[in-house]
DNA sequence: GCCGTTTTCGGCCCGACTGTTTTCAGTCG
């Protein structure tokens, strides 16, 4: 958690215990804050270290919430907060994530039963306690019971990975369907961001109710949240699946909406507001003529909201990828013309980080490689690990059996039918040190270098010594980082990929959707300083070969080009950057 | 509690959905 993420949840907390006391306006306040600080681009307890008026920049935060934020980060605490949570004690944060609980239902329920915590909620569900709390029923309390053990575990965004073909599935469930006009995926979904809080669906059609019918069919829900005639929402495994259905007529500009992101949005609207237009779920409006644009969601003419190219088009705009909406600059390029000519799924020619059994792979080089020629790739390197820093058990091979395997390796490829490279994935310690002795990584065609030990703190100093390494190709999953699990090393990806381009060393994005190394906003940092970047999947079976997409996409939220890409080049391409 | 001004008070986003209510409150996105 940020400093910013650890600041705007006291505030978030702040706001759901005023409101459990029924308290009016001032939870809007204390959220709108919260919600500012969390976005704030900088260092929100820098900033309150230069006191009260150096908040002043922030939306939202005036003298009173100021005066809060340097107390907890001078002292820890907030004094007024802890006095609320003493009228309050409960577990505000692990209630409201039952599903339809939220302050003003833990607030009644503590006062009524002295529930505090999530155990004693479920308890008093399962005793038929609740129902005979004024205000509610047996449904309510039968949905508490039922919405406690998704509570308890759906603690964490989902992995794209899994998220992505859970949302394609549902998609591709409903398009079948005649009533269905248009449909579409939305939200971070739609941008390929790295993990998701939930699914969107966005459906085009005359018959909402026929489609949200077919929704809560769909055999991915395992129950129903809600369902009317224009949105439902399903559970399926750990995650929330949200059906809206639209008019065709606005299928664009919902689509448009719902992807967000929501700084791309809030950017883009004051775009429209420059020009007396104004932008919303339901179209492009020109509201030069209107007295007050905001009596009515759909005052004014109507110029645009069919088509989503047409809602850009409306502001002077080309049709931007979803995965450049982030408001990363994508806003400012596509007005001045700037918008980079994103690399596609298809342009990938080969995979450059792959093992086999004779490191921790589940298949021989053959069936490696013979998956690899199936899979539609030109080319093949094999690079299983080699051993040092990281590889225990084992799994890593030594240097004189890496001999060895680069005999089996070039036997297979007299056969193969894509040319086939030797190489090694070679640990780099945490002096920057390579796992793997000189004579045998200049026998290697492609050299990957990569942590696996050690993954915290600085790691630049010793990215940027395997960067200088002449023998090392590529640098692989930078970080080192799992999503979800350890965030690796702290690297400041300016300097490494400046080091990258002065050494032509590729910095790799590692497919894995549990890796995702380096991600979007690194990897734009590494283009702009002039980097390679490699896209491999470190496959262990044939059947990843196709997590190369969310590499690609992840590429995509970069901003990378084809020709940024060392693996889109022919094969004679690749021979010359690795000579 | 914040903000903007018709500038020190008065208003604060909103629509869909559910459940418990008999006209509405709470939650969610």
């Amino acid at each position: 958690m940020s400093a910013n993420d650890d600041i705007a949840a006291r505030l978030e907390e702040f706001a759901d215990l005023l409101e459990a006391q029924d308290v009016d306006y001032k939870p809007r306040a204390y959220r709108r804050a919260a919600e500012n600080v969390r976005a704030h681009p900088g260092d929100v307890a820098r900033l309150a270290h230069g006191g009260e008026d150096a908040l002043d920049e922030i939306e939202g935060v005036g003298d009173a919430i100021a005066s809060k934020i340097v107390e907890y980060v001078e002292t820890g605490e907030i004094a007024e907060l802890e006095d609320l949570r003493e009228e309050l004690p409960v577990e505000m944060g692990e209630l409201t994530r039952v599903e339809g609980v939220g302050p003003k239902t833990v607030g009644t329920l503590y006062e009524a039963l002295g529930i505090t915590t999530l155990e004693e909620l479920e308890a008093a569900a399962a005793a038929g306690e609740i129902q005979e709390v004024s205000g509610f029923g047996a449904k309510t309390e039968q949905n508490i019971l039922e919405n406690v053990e998704f509570a308890r575990e759906a603690t964490e965004r989902e992995l794209l990975g899994e998220a992505r073909p859970r949302g394609e599935g549902v998609v591709d469930y409903l398009a079948g369907r005649p009533e269905v006009e248009r449909i579409d995926l939305a939200g971070s979904l739609r941008r390929w961001k790295e993990t998701i809080g939930d699914v969107d669906v966005l459906v085009a059609t005359e018959e909402g109710e026929a489609v949200v019918d077919a929704f809560t069919d769909w055999p991915g829900a395992d129950a129903v949240i809600e369902a009317g005639d224009q949105k439902a929402s399903v559970r399926s495994g750990e995650v929330r699946v949200d059906l809206r259905v639209v008019d065709p007529s606005e299928f664009g500009s919902a689509l448009q909406y719902f992807t967000g992101s929501k700084d791309h949005n809030v950017k883009i609207r004051n775009v429209a507001i420059d020009r007396d237009l104004k932008m919303n779920e339901y179209g492009v409006f020109d509201v030069s003529d209107v007295e007050d644009p905001d009596a009515d969601q759909r005052a004014g003419e109507r110029i645009a909201g069919e088509t989503e190219e047409g809602m850009y088009e409306a502001l002077d705009m080309p049709w931007m990828p979803p995965e450049l909406r982030e408001n990363w600059g994508e806003i400012e390029a596509a007005r001045d013309g700037d918008l980079p000519d994103l690399i596609d799924e298809g342009d990938v020619r080969g995979d450059l980080h792959v093992h086999t059994n004779w490191s921790d792979g589940d298949y021989t080089v053959a069936e490696m490689v013979e998956g690899a020629a199936s899979f539609g790739h030109d080319y093949l390197a094999i690079t299983d690990h080699a051993t040092g820093p990281g590889m225990v058990g084992g799994v890593g091979v030594p240097d004189d059996e890496l001999r060895e395997q680069i005999e089996e390796v070039r036997a297979v490829a007299e056969e193969a039918d894509i040319p086939v490279f030797t190489g090694v994935e070679a640990n780099i310690s945490t002096d920057g040190e390579i796992s793997v002795d000189d004579d045998v990584l200049t026998e290697l065609d492609v050299v990957v270098a990569s942590p696996h030990a050690g993954l915290d703190g600085d790691g630049t100093d010793r990215l940027v010594a395997a960067v200088e390494h002449p023998e090392v190709d590529i640098i692989g999953h930078p970080t080192g980082r799992y999503i979800n699990q350890r965030s690796g090393l702290d690297v400041d990806v300016e300097r490494l990929a400046e080091a990258a381009a002065d050494n032509d060393t590729a910095l790799e994005i590692n497919a894995n959707p549990a890796r995702l190394d380096l991600g979007g906003g690194a990897v734009k940092t590494a283009v702009e300083a002039g980097a390679t970047i490699a896209i491999n999947t470190d496959a262990h079976q044939p059947a990843s070969y196709d997590l190369v997409r969310y590499g690609v996409h992840t590429a995509r939220r970069g901003w990378a080009e084809e020709t940024d890409v060392l693996n889109t080049r022919d094969v004679e391409g690749l021979r010359e950057f690795l000579e």
